[in-house]
DNA sequence: TCTGGGGTCCTAGGACCC
DNA sequence: TCTGGGGTCCTAGGACCC
C-alpha cells in the first residue's frame, strides 16, 4: 500500500503558523511579482476567490472580504517543508530505509509494506498527529494500493474533513469503487485539462469509475501512450508507478523570472540574464552537476501594446558547451551572446529564463585540454563563493554582470518575515 | 513497374504535475 | 498598469549511420 501525506493551502497555512490572529480568517499567498494567486484557505475558497486567478483582478473582492494577503516568502516555505519531511522521515524510516518519497514542497509518497492492513488507521493518523504536533502544518493523508488511488483517496479525505477526520483509506473493493464513482475525470492525478475535455466531448467518459473500465490499448491511443496505459493499471488497483529514489539529480535546471518592470534595453536584460545564471548555477552545484547546455529565452508581449491583453511571444537561444561545467563566469559568458542575439530594439520585455541542460555528475566531467579555464582554480573560486553567499546569506559576493541597480527587479510588496531563516528575523514572543 | 531495414541521437513540442 | 516558477515523461520526426 502506498499513502500521500498533503499539506493543506501548504503556503497559507506556513504564514498561519507564525499569525495565530489568522487561523480562522481567510488567507491567500501570491505568486512572484505579485502575480496571480497560488495558494488560498478553504475560507479564502468560500469568499469566492479562484485559484491561480490574477491578484489585480480580485483585489476589491480580497479587501471586502477581510483576505489577508502575503506575497511568496520561498526561505520560510522552504524551511517549513524541511521540517514536515523530516518528521515524516523520522516516524517511517525508523532509521532503517527510507520509504519516503519527496513528491513536491508540501507532498510525499510513503510505501507502507511493512505496516499491516489492519494498522493501517491508526498509522495514518499518527502520521497526521506528530505531523501537526511538531510542525503546526496540517495534513491529510490518503491510502491506496497504488499511487494514483492514495492520490484519489488523499482528495477525498480533504473535502470531507468532518467525517473521515483528514484521512482516507481505500482497501476493499467496495471502498475504491465508491471513491472512484464521486471522481470525475478531471480531478484523476494525471489527467489534465486537455484530456479530461477529451475523454467527456468525445467519448462520453466522466467519472474514475468508467475510465477505469476502458480497453488497455484504448488508453494507449488516447491518453498518450504507455503514460495512459500506466494511468489505467494504477486505477485498477494494479502498480504501475515506482517510487522515486531520493538520490536522482534533476536532468533540467531553470531559473526564470517575470520582471518587475519592464526592460526596453540590452543593459538591463544582460543583467537579468546574468543574475539568472548565477543562480541556476548555484543550483547546479549543490547537487554536483555540471551543464552540457544553456538555453536563454525571453518573452514579450506579442500583442498590440494597445490591447491590454496578454499574449506572451517566447524566442530562444541554445548553445552546447564544449564541455559540460557548473562555472558561474564561464555559463555567463556563454549565456551574454544569446542575449545578444536575442535583443531587438524597441521591444518591450516582460521576462527572461535560463534552462540548464544535458546535467551530467560534475566528476565525471572530463578535462578538455583545449579549455581556457583553469577548472581546478575556477572550482575552487565557486566553493569559496558558494560559502560566503551562503553563510552571509543575501548574495553577497556577486559578478559585476549582474548588474547594481537591478530596477527589473520582482516586487514583493507583502513579504511576511522569514522567521525561521535569518536571525533578523526571528519570531518574537513579547 | 520497381525504390531496404534497422538502428541511434537529437530537438521540438505536447501532455501532465505542484 | 497589473496574469508564477519550477519540474517530469513521452512521442514524432529529421539527420545520420551501416
Amino acid at each position: 500500500m502506498y499513502a500521500i501525506v498533503d499539506c493543506n493551502s501548504f503556503y497559507c497555512s506556513c504564514e498561519r503558523v507564525f499569525r495565530p490572529d489568522l487561523q480562522t480568517k481567510p488567507v491567500v499567498v501570491l505568486s512572484n511579482n505579485d502575480g496571480c494567486i497560488i495558494s488560498r484557505t478553504d475560507e479564502a475558497k468560500v469568499a469566492g476567490i479562484g485559484m491561480a486567478v490574477p491578484y489585480y483582478q480580485y483585489k476589491t473582492q480580497i479587501e471586502k472580504a477581510g483576505v489577508a494577503v502575503f506575497s511568496s516568502n520561498y526561505y520560510l516555505y522552504g524551511d517549513m517543508s524541511r521540517r514536515v519531511m523530516d518528521t515524516l522521515r523520522f516516524i517511517v524510516n525508523e532509521g532503517v530505509e527510507d520509504r519516503v518519497e519527496v513528491y513536491s514542497v508540501d507532498e510525499a509518497f510513503i510505501r507502507l509494506d511493512h505496516i499491516p492492513d489492519t494498522s493501517l488507521n491508526e498509522y495514518a493518523h499518527r502520521l497526521k498527529t506528530v505531523v501537526e504536533q511538531w510542525t503546526g502544518i496540517r495534513v491529510s493523508v490518503g491510502i491506496g494500493p497504488t499511487k494514483v488511488l492514495s492520490k484519489t483517496a488523499n482528495r477525498l479525505a480533504k473535502k470531507n474533513p468532518g467525517s473521515s477526520r483528514g484521512v482516507l483509506i481505500l482497501k476493499t473493493e467496495k471502498e475504491i469503487r465508491d471513491a472512484l464513482e464521486s471522481t470525475y475525470v478531471e480531478s484523476i492525478w494525471g489527467i489534465g485539462g486537455r484530456y479530461a475535455t477529451k475523454l467527456k466531448e468525445e467519448f462520453g467518459i466522466t467519472t474514475a469509475w468508467q475510465l477505469r473500465h476502458v480497453p488497455e490499448e484504448w488508453a494507449r491511443k488516447q491518453l498518450g501512450g504507455v503514460v495512459g496505459v500506466r494511468l489505467l493499471r494504477e486505477l485498477g488497483g494494479e502498480p504501475a508507478l515506482e517510487m522515486k529514489d531520493p538520490l536522482e539529480k534533476k536532468k533540467m535546471i531553470a531559473t526564470t523570472r517575470m520582471f518587475g518592470a519592464r526592460v526596453q534595453t540590452l543593459q538591463p536584460l544582460k543583467e537579468a540574464v546574468a543574475t539568472y545564471t548565477a543562480r541556476a548555477a548555484e543550483k547546479l552545484r549543490r547537487q554536483h552537476s555540471a551543464a552540457s547546455s544553456i538555453d536563454i529565452f525571453v518573452v514579450t508581449n506579442g500583442s498590440d501594446d494597445q490591447l491590454y491583453e496578454y499574449h506572451p511571444k517566447t524566442d530562444h537561444r541554445y548553445f552546447n558547451l564544449p564541455s559540460p561545467s557548473s562555472v558561474t563566469h564561464e555559463l555567463i559568458g556563454y549565456a551574454m551572446p544569446l542575449v545578444d542575439e536575442l535583443f531587438r530594439e524597441g521591444v518591450k520585455y516582460l521576462k527572461a529564463g535560463v534552462i540548464l541542460g544535458g546535467i551530467v555528475p560534475e566528476n565525471s566531467v572530463q578535462a578538455n585540454l583545449f579549455s581556457e579555464i583553469s577548472a581546478p582554480k575556477a572550482n575552487k573560486l565557486m566553493e569559496v563563493m558558494d560559502n560566503v553567499n551562503f553563510s552571509m546569506r543575501g548574495d553577497k559576493v556577486r559578478y559585476g554582470a549582474t548588474g547594481l541597480t537591478r530596477h527589473w527587479r520582482m516586487r514583493q510588496d507583502l513579504r511576511s518575515n522569514r522567521y525561521t531563516t535569518r536571525w533578523e528575523e526571528l519570531f518574537e514572543v513579547k
